[in-house]
DNA sequence: CGCGGTATTGGTCGCATGGCCAATTGGTTA
DNA sequence: TAACCAATTGGCCATGCGACCAATACCGCG
């Protein structure tokens, strides 16, 4: 029991400690929502006190922000894992709608929507948010444009389908804290249907290949 | 100056001042967002105390949850007015989708945006918001099909079509609290375009129909 | 091994919120 | 005109928030 009382504070690097700070936030925001990060509440899961944070944060908000930016990254980086470059276009698609489609995104979809509407009120959170929409925006982009250098997409705008299949994400996703499905099957698949279809791919050629894919390198 | 003195309280009609209450809390949710209704809040803009306000709504959460539904009842009203039933349903559906991309329209997207998110934490807001999902669902699937009966629109599936509008109508609203437009053409007439196909009309149907009749009745 | 810098603590302050309750007063009714 | 009762007031309390700051003690460096 009375081992050794061992140091009451833990002194870490400065950095270290700040990364972790983040880490804390971000989980939180994804799992309770970004209103959840409060001083005192990422002190007590890191077992420290709540000046401390503040120390790292002299102002609220940025911690938001920054928590933010990066649950939104992380996310983003599992929905197009770098690793799958060297992978046809249409497989990451397909994979990529298919992370989606999956419930375990359901948090995803509400961080967006927290993240949207807070950024009414905070002008540092929302340029975050603008950021981090042209990041995703971007990535999705090039990944058209891949599949239509390849020849597996057929769009002259690149852009402008990457944005038709956000939208129809975004507006799938501002369901995420209702009560259950929608129920009708129409919406259930609207993304993938949407990709097919802005990107001259016959119906069902992004689900097929997303599942028996993904089953078989797994 | 010394007039008459008159009553320092107003007594009002319980019904009267219950509805005044959530007229302005309905108000202040539209322009600024429902977390900005507040007991001190309303009193403030009606001139009285804030125990009253929490005299005729006990639990506070009530009053925003009513406040959401008075504001989005009204909204849908003037989107889809009643006194324009008897117009052709392709009229009255490219109205309702002009109306949506008029710039005045922001705070309603704001205003959904809001609620979705906030009926995270607040389960009675979520039934709120799920009721008037269900109605505006329900009044634009009865708009589709009255297009259908009278062989303007062509679908065998109306819930679906309606399904399919609103989701790149909320998806569109996702945006209304970042800085500007996209700025991409493709999303300005996204809502418009995609009615137009799942409706099997010819693009264009609803755009001219719309700024054309809108002109000649008013 | 001891020293110094700084990471960390512990506490306080001001502010805003919702909820609660006894006292008051306005308007209606007898 | 007088009495009644409910609409309204005024004030208090507990809670949770961010910000701030002097004191402390950990840990790396000399």
């Amino acid at each position: 029991m009375t081992s050794r009382p061992g140091p009451q504070r833990i002194r870490k690097l400065p950095d270290e400690r700040r990364a972790e700070i983040l880490r804390t936030a971000a989980r939180i925001a994804l799992e309770e929502g970004l209103e959840r990060i409060t001083l005192r509440r990422v002190a007590d899961e890191l077992g420290v006190r709540p000046g401390l944070i503040g120390h790292y944060f002299p102002a609220a908000d940025n911690l938001v922000s920054e928590a933010f930016a990066d649950a939104a990254t992380r996310e983003r980086d599992a929905l197009l894992p770098a690793d799958e470059e060297d992978r046809p276009p249409t497989e990451r698609l397909a994979r990529f709608l298919a992370r989606l489609d999956d419930p375990s995104s359901r948090d995803l979809s509400r961080l967006w929507l927290n993240a949207r509407h807070l950024s009414r009120f905070r002008e540092g959170l929302r340029e975050v948010v603008d950021g981090q929409e042209a990041v995703t925006r971007g990535a999705l982009t090039a990944l058209v444009e891949d599949g239509v250098k390849s020849g597996e997409f057929t769009t002259d705008d690149a852009l402008g389908a990457a944005l038709h299949i956000l939208v129809v994400v975004d507006g799938i996703g501002a369901y995420a804290n209702g009560y259950t499905d929608v129920g009708h099957p129409a919406v259930d698949g609207m993304a993938t249907a949407t990709a097919e279809r802005v990107l001259g791919l016959h119906p069902g050629a992004l689900r097929g290949t997303a599942t028996a894919t993904a089953t078989a390198t797994d």
